[in-house]
DNA sequence: AAAGTACTTTGACATAACTCAAAGAGATGT
DNA sequence: ACATCTCTTTGAGTTATGTCAAAGTACTTT
């Protein structure tokens, strides 16, 4: 337990609590883990908590009635999902499913939504996560609306590369999963790298891309350049 | 004052609360009114706080380079829209433009930030909201990625229906706004409806749009059938 | 190391949807 | 009622992107 109150400190969701918070959380918290491509919940699933990745990285997406799928986000270490439903009390508006071997916390409807109507701090807390993750979703329909996937691509290389000092970046994830980011399809998202290639704005090998001509990317992703 | 607080136990993001908390929630809320097409605030302004829409109605947007716009949320009376600022501290992530003539309640950041931390109630509607909010944006992201667009004008148009029993709806928009909130454009839109028309599903004379066979629109909205 | 599986790339093709351009309808104001 | 402006519709042409199919590459397993 004591290691479970640890943990959570690090999770941006219950940042900047005291002890006894944690202390209360960790009361609540039910550990579980999931294979790679095990499923959490699914669409529709009646909402009986939330979840917050301690380890791994957890996928959630819509599909599609043809079987296409847009993922909404990756979930990596600290970030939550499945929020939503402790307030609507709906069913879970999207599915989930561990994108590699991955440990979350699961946290009860019911108990936590209790700790929070006592807690004002707790519910700001979440609050400010809630309202990130609207403007994460506002970006993104920006994104699929109006820009073309070059422009989708260009401007996740170089998120991607931000960090990394020397524009070497390791794709963690599939291409295949990239794409449906992306909002399109492995042979799309193929193409396009390989056009990138050409233009020598990268040089891809596998899951490295070295990005070679930062600026270029930046017209493509801000102007919808194009490519020929 | 007395009125506002009337006003404000009609608002989703306030239902439920206390008289007290009705008067202490009008004591911070400044009205303001807006001409049809007045800007109200801009992507990337600082956020100083949020609205609720007493009456007209209020257009979020985002705007790409080349000047097309994607409509994220028409704001009717008694929906709020900028609660995102005010908790994460950045600017606007979108437009804000009257499309009608409106009048709106402005909430200053800092005077309902401190109300909120006092209050777990208030936090929790909010957080109600934003909730939905959310799970909207799911699934606008969901529409635009894997509908075509014809699916997407037979769900909107069924959406409409909803409410009035004889399937004749008033659209609220012009049909340009309308391609934007559809993230399309007016062409395409028009194109649209010209094969729903002919294909005898529903039978539009301007903004007025009778629904005559309501199973073929849920079939595109669904499947995304093809219409030849 | 070989075999099997899953992922990625390439090619040929089809098509939905965008662009540009112009005409038609509605609304607004003088 | 007329003129002006905006919105909507229609047409012709282009293109990006999805579909289908097959070959190539990388992993995993035995």
């Amino acid at each position: 337990m004591a290691d479970v109150a640890g943990q959570l400190a690090a999770i941006s969701l219950f940042s900047g609590l005291l002890r006894a918070q944690y202390e209360a959380l960790s009361r609540i918290a039910v550990r579980r883990s999931f294979l790679k491509g095990e499923r959490i919940f699914s669409d529709g699933d009646e909402g009986t908590g939330f979840y917050v990745v301690c380890g791994g990285r957890v996928k959630i997406f819509k599909v599609s009635t043809e079987g296409k799928e847009q993922i909404l986000h990756l979930c990596g270490p600290g970030e939550s999902f499945g929020e939503v439903s402790v307030f609507t009390g709906q069913g879970f508006p999207a599915d989930a499913v561990a994108a590699l071997p991955s440990t979350v916390l699961f946290f009860p409807r019911v108990a936590f939504s209790s700790l929070v109507r006592q807690d004002p701090a707790l519910a700001l807390n979440m609050m400010a996560q809630l309202s990130m993750r609207l403007r994460q979703f506002a970006g993104l329909i920006e994104d699929l609306s109006l820009k073309e996937v070059p422009g989708r691509v260009a401007k996740y290389l170089l998120y991607l590369g931000g960090r990394d000092r020397n524009g070497t970046v390791d794709l963690d994830v599939s291409k295949g999963q990239l794409a449906a980011l992306l909002g399109t399809i492995p042979e799309t998202l193929s193409r396009i790298l390989s056009k990138l290639n050409r233009r020598g704005l990268i040089r891809s090998r596998g899951a490295q891309i070295r990005i070679l001509d930062r600026r270029g990317l930046e017209e493509i992703a801000l102007e919808g350049k194009r490519l020929p």
